[in-house]
DNA sequence: TGTACATCAGTGAACGCGCGTTCACTGATGTAC
DNA sequence: TGTACATCAGTGAACGCGCGTTCACTGATGTAC
């Protein structure tokens, strides 16, 4: 999980030599795009480049992916579980009552994700690659693991009684109420508009925070104590979204 | 400034007809460059692409840019200037004591200029261009604008004695303190480092929640209120920055 | 006012490069009887 | 166990395209005397 040279990790259990032959080439494919998303970005992610380094001529790839765009997509589903699992990890380390500390631990973890693949993050939470319009079918699943994990962890703080909502906090409009109530029912969750508002700002405000430390955002010298400026933006983003201490 | 035809804008006066003739001419490429990173993309940028709509072989426009960079480089600032006479404009239009209102205008002219200026708008705040790296030089100040506004504006509220400050917040560790003074004494503020360092998290929030929306992370039917939500974000972001109504 | 020279804008050809994708093919591996 | 056929991986050539950048050049516009 941790060695980046394994392509073996996300391969399933097949029958045949020649599915697993196939499946692992499939893996490196994925493995290499990953490298070149970190050096050329997305835009210049180059299927006859993966090829080079595969060792194989430009042509073979197709056996394995039917186009630029579905490599594009691999590495988007790739991503987006390789940070799902990072932060599932490091919520489930921490005691399933202690929702303060796990709301900390997603946000660290998203944050040292992002610091350690910016290219990767860059495809999921930067700028849209142009041209390409991800399927929503394969990556809107993977894509919503945080987000999930995130308002489960406030909407078990709800339940448990151990939300302490923000006095005077803002009324919130009808018009949002309607897709507030249906967030809530396709969840299955049970915290009120008022909370659950504030869960979606505290989640754009998580990826804003981090978004501007990765993309370079605060410039080179204004904030050198970048941890401590974080851990401060997350306490308060903890006490925004009702979790005391 | 409405007329998105208009290509004499931002052109200084010169002296003579040849100098008048150049300064449009650089002119005309930014506005075509403009409508390239919309279409393609900043990566995907072209020099050529810029001469043909110029109708003027690729070679030409070595006179007046040095180099792809360069041109990126002019689109950078163009689009920070925009973006900050739009938020200065927004600003200027409410009352000077009215600091929430302000604050309320600052954010809507950011969310207002990224929709109608998506692509512009990613140039800026989105993943970095690989390969490219923005001169300091030139980018910075025009880059800070809105920041420096939106620290005016809580510093005067703070100076006006207007600031409610929120109860219990995060005590800032030390090694950020350092940071905040060198802030507060390059930009002459008097908050004190608690306001100091919840502005920094409504700023980083603030675009947080905008580039949500424009690098479309809500997915297609999750909100379909944006405006609704986006205002109410603003107001509990209002509120974190000690901003009452 | 007129001439000589300098400056500048734009041309066109060229260099060397990389890209996505298709297609007919060879040869190896797997499967059915 | 052995043979005949089907499936698949990978080849190599080709299509048509676009890119950044350099360079020697022509011709028009500006400047100094």
């Amino acid at each position: 999980m941790t060695d980046p040279g394994a392509s073996t990790e996300t391969i399933p259990l097949q029958r045949t030599p020649r599915e697993r032959a196939r499946a692992q080439t499939i893996a490196d494919i994925v493995r290499l795009g990953r490298v070149h998303l970190a050096t050329d970005g997305a835009a210049a992610l180059s299927l006859r480049a993966v090829a080079r380094d595969l060792g194989v001529v430009s042509s073979a790839v197709y056996r394995y992916v039917a186009n630029r765009d579905e490599l594009l997509t691999l590495l988007l589903v790739d991503a987006y579980d390789e940070l799902g699992d990072a932060v599932d990890a490091a919520v489930d380390a921490v005691p399933e009552h202690d929702f303060a500390g796990r709301f900390t631990a997603l946000g660290r973890a998203v944050r040292g994700w992002a610091l350690k693949e910016p290219a990767r993050y860059g495809l999921l939470f930067g700028s849209p690659v142009p041209g390409y319009q991800a399927p929503a079918g394969r990556t809107t699943t993977p894509g919503t693991r945080v987000i999930f994990r995130l308002v489960g962890i406030v909407d078990s703080a709800y339940r448990a009684g151990a939300l302490a909502p923000e006095p005077g906090a803002a009324v919130v409009p009808s018009a949002l109420s309607a897709d507030l109530a249906a967030i809530r029912a396709e969840l299955g969750l049970e915290v009120p508009d008022a909370v659950l508002a504030n869960g979606a700002l505290v989640w754009t405000s998580l990826f804003g925070t981090v978004s501007f430390e990765v993309f370079g955002q605060y410039g080179a010298e204004t904030f050198s104590a970048r941890d401590e400026l974080f851990e401060h933006h997350l306490a308060v983003l903890a006490r925004l979204a009702g979790l005391r201490d």
